[in-house]
DNA sequence: GCCGTTTTCGGCCCGACTGTTTTCAGTCG
């Protein structure tokens, strides 16, 4: 089969996308047929499969938002290499306006009316010649912009080309555990009547970008005064009777949004998105005849506005049940709610274990040791009330040791596990191992040293770059040992560092399904791995998954919690995931070979 | 151009903010 070397991203799709949106809006198209491609654009963004990929399965037409025609064009581009169709929509706009597009505040129009006024011609060069034109003053002389907007321009293009050093977006626990902190400090004001975050943190996402809360009060001046006596204030960006914006000591964004009881519902509801959640809830609205907005439900015949103290009532009032805040996302949400099929959800009071830890107990490891002892993690695991947990160290190093010293190794670790077994009856120990897949899909443990551990976690640690074929084999031949119960972290990224690997996730979450292997979701902050979009992908092989916090100290074992949320933004019941069962029943599955 | 609990035709979310155009278009989330 032909093999394009340099495949697109999605993100360069997207744009490609939007910049044919753009050619539309000015050339006065059809107003939906550019939604439609900015909706297109919109949802390849967010796919967690790479475009071309599914390009190449003929699954195009199966992405939201995509349908016969646009498929159709992506197909050509992917093949061929270029889209006669795009190719000829492009040409009709002079190439300087794309780049401009980039700008904050630009549309196509702004875009173009520039373009043309200025005569810039250059596209590689054109936001560099717009910033002239602006320090020269042409700009405030063309019809429609002024002196103000001559400035904004200027503004923009240094905010821009500052973006690249800009903070990146954050891992969810740092802004979760930021936010949280800023939630304790604005409970001790008696004006504050209820708080909840906003936005992405609210839905869990795993990145997030500001820190958005909301306070309901009858007194909004004391709130937001008691908001800017935050100790790790930094700076206020910008304050009015609705709220405040601060930037923290650590350059990180926080809004706040005050509002009065009475219409917290509606305000909770509309700025916890996420937008396509929204959008798709405004049109299902409409067809009753109602009109959703911040302040609440719109009667479009009576024009009566209704105001709802809680989401709960807001959600009833459309005639479905609440929606958790997680699962907001457009992903069938509205349709289940609405026939009363939502899934109970996993909440982190089902989790009965912990199923990835790594203690200090030295075994030579091919990889780091945690800190703290065997000792020290069960007293932890008692403290937070599991019924069990799982030691997880990484095996031995392979080049630094005989076969025989890794067998020696593993069989003192063996009977130390045992002697803590025999001290602890409290919490129950399953005696796991991380066993690095090498490059050629063998697991780094002989085989005699097996006997020693109850099952194993199989994970990628090396060789990132392998190509998507040799990786999938070699996730298979790991996972296909008998004792490798368990794929850890199964893409290996590590959020703003490493995008994960290359992986036909379809071919394993069939292995998984047909030899009873499960999924990890980590809970370590930034891997967050298996991704929530993909645990959706597995849920419907009907595979089940194992939490980990992947702990290498005992303050990591906190952090279920944001493994337990990836699992309901995945729709996980308490069902779907092992550790919500008893030991014996997990012990029976791990060491049913 | 997309999509389907009323529809394979005829719809397609909502409001805030901004600047400049005195009544609105463009952009954003």
């Amino acid at each position: 089969m032909l093999h394009f070397w340099c495949i697109m991203t999605n993100h360069e799709v997207a744009r490609l996308l939007r910049n044919i949106a753009a050619a539309y809006i000015l050339q006065n198209e059809n107003r939906f047929k550019i939604i439609a491609y900015q909706n297109a654009a919109d949802s390849i963004e967010h796919l967690s499969a790479n475009i071309e990929d599914l390009g190449r399965s003929g699954k195009l037409k199966n992405i939201p938002g995509i349908g016969s025609s646009i498929a159709s064009h992506l197909d050509e581009l992917f093949t061929t290499g270029k889209s006669r169709h795009f190719e000829s929509v492009l040409k009709q706009i002079a190439p300087a306006v794309f780049p401009l597009l980039d700008l904050p505040g630009f549309g196509a129009k702004k875009a173009a009316k520039l373009v043309t006024a200025l005569k810039l011609n250059r596209a590689s060069e054109a936001i560099k010649d717009l910033y002239n034109a602006a320090k020269l003053g042409k700009i405030a002389s063309i019809p429609d912009f002024g002196e103000k907007s001559q400035q904004d321009i200027l503004e923009a293009i240094l905010r821009f080309q500052k973006q690249g050093q800009k903070e990146k977006r954050m891992a969810l626990p740092l802004a979760h555990t930021l936010a949280m902190e800023i939630v304790d400090y604005l409970k001790s004001s008696p004006f504050v009547l209820k708080i909840e975050t906003l936005g992405s943190l609210r839905r869990m996402v795993a990145t997030i970008g500001d820190i958005d809360l909301a306070v309901a009060t009858k007194n909004p001046e004391a709130v937001l005064d008691h908001f800017v006596s935050y100790p790790k204030f930094g700076k206020l960006i910008e304050r009015g009777s609705g709220g405040a914006s601060i930037i923290l000591g650590g350059g990180q964004h926080v809004d706040l949004r005050v509002i009065k009881p009475p219409a917290w519902g509606s305000m909770l509801q509309y700025f916890t998105g996420s937008k396509s959640h929204n959008i798709r809830l405004r049109e299902f609205a409409l067809k009753k005849g109602l009109s959703l907005n911040e302040y609440g439900i719109k009667n479009l015949k009576t024009k009566k506005l209704m105001e709802f103290a809680s989401e709960d009532e807001f959600y009833r009032y459309l005639g479905l049940s609440l929606i958790p805040p997680q699962i907001r996302e457009d992903r069938g949400e509205i349709e289940a709610a609405l026939k009363g099929r939502l899934p109970q959800l996993v909440s982190l009071s089902n989790i009965r274990g912990d199923l990835q830890i790594h203690s200090s107990y030295d075994l030579h490891p091919s990889h780091d040791l945690g800190k703290n002892s065997m000792e020290e993690i069960v007293a932890k695991a008692k403290s937070l009330g599991y019924e069990y947990i799982a030691f997880s160290e990484h095996n031995p190093s392979v080049s630094k040791h005989s076969i025989q010293q890794i067998i020696d190794i593993m069989k003192r670790r063996k009977d130390k596990i045992e002697q803590i077994k025999e001290s602890t009856k409290s919490v129950r120990i399953l005696n796991l191992l991380e066993i690095d897949i090498n490059t050629t899909g063998e697991l780094a443990l002989p085989e005699e040293a097996f006997d020693y551990i109850d099952a194993a976690l199989v994970s990628i640690h090396s060789s990132f770059n392998q190509s998507k074929d040799q990786m999938t084999k070699r996730v298979l031949s790991g996972l296909s040992h008998p004792k490798a119960k368990i794929l850890a972290h199964p893409t290996g990224r590590l959020i703003n560092e490493r995008e994960g690997i290359s992986l036909d996730f379809s071919q394993i979450f069939d292995h998984a399904q047909k030899n009873n292997k499960a999924i990890e979701i980590n809970s370590y902050p930034n891997r967050l791995d298996l991704p929530d979009i993909l645990v959706i992908e597995a849920k419907k092989y009907g595979i089940k998954f194992t939490l980990g916090t992947d702990s290498h100290d005992i303050s990591g074992m906190d952090l279920m919690k944001y493994g337990v949320s990836v699992a309901r933004r995945g729709w996980l019941a308490p069902d779907d995931i092992w550790n919500t069962k008893s030991y014996n029943e997990i012990y029976k599955w791990l060491t049913n070979n």
